[in-house]
RNA sequence: GGGCCGGUAGCUCAGCUGGAAGAGCGCCGCCCUCGCACGGCGGAGGUCCCGGGUUCAAAUCCCGGCCGGUCCA
């Protein structure tokens, strides 16, 4: 295609439309429009004027209208229509949320691996943008956390060309003004450029009387290394704003408005908020709209310089009641879409998003104890808003979930908040002061909001600043992130891999016939212990599944496959010894065959007990990882509470009812496109997968995974499951460890021989295990008992003779005791005994220990150092140490009394 | 994945500049009382998360691990 054909073709505009080339007066950009302009209709060069003007041919749109008609028009001209995606990008693993409507079609379409479902398309794409979130509310509506982004694509190849440039102006006048009814007069194209998920390209704005309606991406270039390159499809990435086109259409107070309506009033209701008169809060809109600002305070400011100072406070209110509309629909979305709150990956965003929630909820005065029950209803309520819509209908069918998360998050805020109160209290009692690092610091290690702090400390009578750069300081404390990868996919070395590269794809005969166990071939390539062939059976390390172990023959030769590795599509094969091989011989594979059955029946195991999970807790329930070995298969699954054993029991339960459903398993190689509308992006439970063509393993009716393993032919062949674990392992996500097949026995005769060997232990061959333990506990109670007993009558013993035998040393009491052996015990309740309560000077001897103690008040009366002790026997090689009433010595001599006593006499009398 | 905070009696926690394991609540007994609550006296209850190291001596210091919390990506 011809470079030049790249570029906007801004001469349609003129040429059909009449459209002319402006220099706006404010901030210098260049834009088109029918009529003159002195400056573009863009903020901060505008402001709201839309909110004013009369659009005669404009009728009031609801989102749901918005949507409807852009969808039609776009239809009418050509484009298939595509069903939204989830906002949960699980068939990327370079992002965690939807943020566009391109997203779906990243990377492989926009770079010309895959084919479009349909081409042109539109595609109405709820999307997530978080980086934001502080100004949602601020703006009015503006800046949303989650938006409908009405997609317009065409990919445009070498030899077959949608339609670029003039196609787009034509579609997007098309649809403005034909569906939306504004006039080609109100419509304003702003040059600009836009870059992003390694693409670029000229990117018109579409502007409409102060507000930003479209985004026209002409995505031409990719970022190659920070410098840009022809992209090899040309991507038509427009972007439209349906809520920003409902805002308009009803030329309403607020986004909010447009986009809530009722559910608004239903807000104000439960949140006890009320929002100034319409003139006024219309007034404050279109004064602010020019306005750049952020945080709260900056926000108040720029009220009371407008002269709205008395409906500041009124206004902050709203500002946060808008919040929570949009935060709460945010959350449902990701939470219907199967997120589950965690501390890592997409888990904390959606965390992010219900802190900030209940954050706003507690600035609107509810209290601690209704903060669960006011988010549960404010939830409830935005399902049922949404009921039977095209995108959030799903909030409804997903509400019992919602209900449950939002349930566990909120208690574990108020557990955070009430933990971080006391730690405040304490750091007060501390330091009397915090420092801003304080705050960060306790921010970042508690999770208390700044804001709380200060409140908590204002009762100390304590003011404290808080910088509106907070979060920053906080984000800066963190090192910069790493690249966002989920996965890893050899074990092989690196330099392997590039020679493995080489080759051509190995046939996978394993895919063909799992069952195969023999297999003749021609070798390819060998490098050391290395081998590639044309063919093979043995399964590569992948997919959480172990490779298979096996031997290859040639002639007389036979060497052990240790290990068998996957680069690409290429199987590498490594061999016990360097072989003697060369490219273009007839080689046997041979696997063994138990361990790959172990490990085919633990696989589709896995599969059975993912499905089982999915039914018995939610569709929330996605893989996080798995592993299976021929001992036993590990799933890991996310879950926002510990399984109760009931659930294990009904998920082993049904697990082994699709075994018994005898269910004929089905692989199949789909175009991704067609596996994801027939199964949805569950299929990638495995993590992204990033080829034109995926292999799909169907248990019909219960799953479907894009999964490169190996399986059985039928449910039935897993023989049965057994759940031998599960636990929590990192928040959000709980292990499953089950077992099948004849491991089931085997493992059963593990446990009977550990029992066996435990009773023997326990000296009852035949007895029943837990009578013989407690007889145990019993027994050893009785000795302990029994020995506390002794202890108390040895102490008595020892007790009356040292009092017998005491002498007076410098005015003091002294008592000599030498215990035969070692009893921590003992010796503590002696030296406690006499120093204490008989207020004698006390120096016991055990072993090589020596112990002396006087009471602490005595101590202090008589000037008595016991330490000096310690300097005098540190002179005969002993080490020690302690208080002046206590002291502990280690000595290598024996002493006995009378040398203790000359010592004592010396040391402690002689110089008080 | 990384940073930070934490893990001590049944519960909530103090002790953490190394030197005799603590408080409050709860529990048991007794006193007071017609009885209960309050109050008073006494008592039981500890693997100071685990493992290693330093030291005469570690809950305390160092290293490793486990668990929980939290922030960031």
């Amino acid at each position: 295609m011809e470079e030049h054909s790249r570029v906007v073709n801004f001469d349609y505009l003129v040429r059909e439309h009449g459209y002319k080339r402006y220099k706006c007066r404010v901030c210098g950009g260049y834009f088109w429009s029918r009529v003159p302009r002195e400056t573009c209709p863009d903020r901060p060069c505008s402001k709201y004027e839309f909110l004013f003007k009369t659009y005669p041919k404009m009728p009031r749109l609801s989102v749901r209208e918005v949507r409807e008609r852009f969808i039609d028009y776009l239809v009418r001209r050509g484009h298939g229509p595509v069903d939204p995606y989830p906002v949960v990008a699980k068939w990327r693993n370079d992002l965690y949320l939807t943020i566009a409507s391109i997203i779906v079609f990243q990377p492989h379409v926009t770079e010309g691996l895959v084919d479009p479902p349909r081409n042109p398309l539109v595609i109405v794409q709820p999307s997530i943008r978080l980086t934001d979130i502080d100004n949602v509310g601020l703006t009015f509506g503006r800046h949303l956390s989650s938006f409908e982004m009405g997609g317009m694509h065409a990919f445009n190849k070498q030899g077959k060309v949608i339609y670029w440039s003039e196609g787009i102006f034509e579609n997007t006048l098309g649809f403005l003004t034909e569906a939306i009814g504004l006039s080609p007069d109100d419509i304003v194209f702003k040059e600009g450029w836009w870059e992003g998920g390694g693409n670029a390209g000229p990117a018109p704005e579409v502007l409409v009387d102060g507000i930003e309606v479209a985004t026209l991406v002409h995505m031409s270039h990719r970022v190659v290394n920070g410098r840009y390159e022809p992209n090899p499809v040309l991507v038509v990435d427009c972007g439209f704003g349906i809520e920003r086109l409902a805002w308009l259409s009803q030329q309403a107070l607020t986004g909010f408005h447009a986009v809530y309506g009722d559910l608004l009033s239903k807000y104000k209701e439960i949140l006890g908020v009320d929002e100034p008169s319409e003139d006024v809060l219309k007034s404050v809109v279109y004064a602010l709209s020019n306005v750049e600002y952020s945080g709260v305070e900056e926000f108040t400011r720029q009220i009371e310089k407008h002269g709205f100072s008395e409906y500041s406070k009124s206004l902050v209110k709203v500002i946060y009641l808008y919040s929570v509309l949009d935060h709460a629909r945010t959350l449902s979305l990701m939470l219907a879409d199967g997120v589950v709150p965690s501390n890592t990956g997409e888990g904390y965003l959606a965390r992010l998003v219900i802190r900030r929630l209940l954050r706003s909820l507690l600035k609107l005065g509810i209290e601690y104890s209704k903060l669960r029950d006011t988010l549960v209803e404010l939830l409830a309520r935005q399902a049922e808003y949404w009921r039977g819509d095209y995108i959030y209908g799903k909030l409804e069918k997903h509400l019992e979930y919602i209900t449950s998360v939002s349930e566990v998050e909120a208690e574990k805020f108020i557990n955070s908040l009430t933990r971080g109160v006391e730690v405040v209290d304490k750091l007060v009692r501390r330091k009397r002061s915090l420092t801003l690092d304080d705050l960060v610091e306790i921010y970042d290690s508690q999770g208390i909001p700044p804001d709380i702090i200060a409140e908590k400390l204002a009762q100390h009578g304590i003011q404290v600043q808080i910088p509106p750069d907070f979060y920053s300081i906080v984000a800066s404390r963190h090192n910069a992130p790493g690249q966002l990868i989920k996965e890893r996919e050899t074990q092989l070395p690196e330099n392997i891999v590039k020679w493995a590269l080489k080759y051509p794809e190995t046939k996978r005969i394993f895919h063909e016939d799992p069952y195969l166990t023999r297999l003749a071939t021609r070798v390819l390539g060998v490098t050391g212990n290395y081998v590639i062939l044309e063919s093979t059976i043995a399964y590569p390390w992948s997919g959480g599944q172990d490779h298979d172990e096996g031997v290859i023959r040639c002639g007389e030769d036979l060497y052990r496959i240790t290990y068998v590795g996957k680069v690409g599509d290429v199987v590498v094969h490594v061999l016990d010894r360097a072989p003697r091989l060369s490219p273009g011989d007839e080689v046997i594979v041979e696997i063994d065959w138990e361990r790959r059955y172990k490990l085919m029946r633990h696989h589709t195991a896995t599969h059975i007990v993912l499905a089982a999970a999915r039914r018995v807790l939610g569709d929330h329930v996605w893989q996080a990882g798995a592993e299976k070995t021929t001992e036993k298969a590990r799933l890991d699954i996310t879950h926002h509470k510990p399984l109760s054993s009931e659930e294990i029991e009904k998920i082993e339960e049904l697990a082994n009812e699709i075994i018994n459903m005898r269910i004929q398993l089905r692989s199949n190689y789909l175009d991704r496109f067609t596996a994801e509308s027939k199964y949805g992006t569950r299929i990638y439970q495995g993590g992204a997968v990033y080829s034109p063509v995926v292999r799909v393993v169907e248990i019909p009716g219960f799953d479907a995974q894009a999964c490169f393993g190996t399986h059985l032919y039928n449910t039935s062949e897993t023989g049965g499951i057994k759940i031998i674990n599960a636990e929590r392992i990192q928040d959000g996500v709980v292990r499953l460890e089950f077992i099948a097949g004849t491991r089931l026995a085997e493992y059963l005769s593990q446990l009977e021989k550990e029992k066996r060997e435990a009773l023997e232990a326990l000296g009852a061959k035949h007895g029943d295990l837990l009578v013989s333990i407690r007889r145990l506990q019993e027994e050893y109670k009785r000795v302990v008992d029994l020995a506390e007993n002794y202890r108390k009558l040895v102490e008595k013993t020892l007790l009356e003779k040292a009092l017998e035998e005491k002498t007076t040393l410098c005015n003091i009491d002294f008592a000599y005791i030498e215990l035969p052996f070692r009893d921590e015990k003992l010796a503590k309740s002696l030296l406690e005994e006499l120093s204490l309560r008989r207020k004698v000077l006390v120096v016991l001897v055990m072993e090589d220990l020596l112990e002396a103690a006087v009471d602490p008040d005595l101590s202090k009366k008589l000037k008595i150092d016991l330490r000096k002790l310690v300097q005098s026997l540190a002179q005969l090689g002993a080490k020690g140490g302690g208080k002046p009433d206590h002291i502990t010595v280690k000595t290598p001599v024996r002493v006995n009394r009378e040398e203790i006593l000359e010592l004592v006499r010396n040391t402690l009398c002689s110089n008080k």
